[in-house]
DNA sequence: CTCCTCATGTAAGCGGTTACATGATTTA
DNA sequence: TAAATCATGTAACCGCTTACATGAGGAG
């Protein structure tokens, strides 16, 4: 089976246990959303065929009287997590409106460009405070590498925000140059 | 007309001045790529509906005996390429599969994760190698804001790059704790 | 009894990539 | 004259989002 996307999320996320599609949504919602997300729309057809794979089956555990399926690794499905995790490949991808308008921020008076490169600031430093706001309500028992994962978003979006101040105070103190259209 | 994605990167490219959909191709491969990204099958045919909201037109300039179309902005595409720079909204997307297996690391021995995070800094190194040559290679003409913007570039991934370092080296030095799984 | 959360799903559509098709012009 | 590059385009497909549908169980 080709695996991509979505599968080594659902393989990753049943690897300390039994996890439903409910329950893979919520913790990509808490978690890897940041840069990773999923829907239900992908994540449970993915169950289906990740199961007729044979890598995943529905863990036969009693029902709290809650209809749900939980789903846990069979062998083949932890080794593939497994090929998958020692993989070489780890692509990138990124698509950033704030960049692309810092881009073409010679379009308009240097004014709307320090503007525009504040409310840049600002929006990163939203995402931040959520970072930092995750890291205070954290549970005992998580493991060290979400720690790290979490701990890398925090310190990313701390030098991006002190990026943005540092490009803004420029655009503030060369005012007085020419305005519009050819800052360079 | 209701302008998102690839419409920006067009009226952004043609700003300065009139540009064909291979040359704006071309401008976004050795630019916007990194974190905005656009193919043929996007830019021509947006081209064209661009045109015919009337926001760009063809520039009827002196062929030099190449078949090609130039585009120019009109008063009304230089309006709105103003407004979107003007308007707060800036959308941030991110697919980092590097980060995503970090993420599910306590799933192999803390050995493998080392290799994982020692193979994650080394392609952000590569990138980061490119984004230099690119830096050395740089014309002239430039605008500030392109150069503020690969700036970024750069120093994202110096920063990520010793980010990698650190990890690794941690996972290095606690080596010889409990083995396989339960890294926490 | 009502509302909220739990829980599983699907249809339609959008944004994008990949692969292909075509031909002109320049360079070796 | 062959190969590379310039130049414009499209069809098929894929991954993903949005919106909707349905119903059970728990909380007030």
């Amino acid at each position: 089976m080709k695996t991509s996307g979505v599968s080594h999320v659902i393989l990753g996320a049943l690897r300390h246990g039994p996890r439903s599609g409910y329950e893979i949504k919520q913790l990509v919602d808490k978690s890897t959303r940041f840069f990773w997300a999923a829907s239900y729309a992908q994540i449970y057809p993915e169950l289906r065929r990740l199961a007729d794979a044979g890598l995943i089956v529905p863990a036969g555990e009693p029902s709290d009287s809650r209809r749900r399926v939980r789903y846990r690794l069979t062998p083949a499905g932890r080794a593939q997590l497994e090929r998958w995790l020692r993989s070489p490949a780890a692509g990138y991808e990124l698509r950033d409106e704030g960049l692309l308008k810092l881009f073409f921020a010679d379009a308009v008076p240097r004014r709307d460009a320090h503007v525009l490169t504040r409310q840049l600031q600002a929006e990163r430093q939203a995402i931040l405070d959520r970072l930092r706001e995750i890291e205070r309500t954290l549970p005992e028992d998580v493991p060290t590498s979400h720690v790290d994962v979490l701990r890398y978003g925090i310190e990313f979006h701390e030098w991006v925000v002190a990026w943005c101040a540092r490009l803004a105070d420029r655009l503030d103190s060369d005012e007085g140059d020419a305005e519009e259209g050819t800052s360079r």
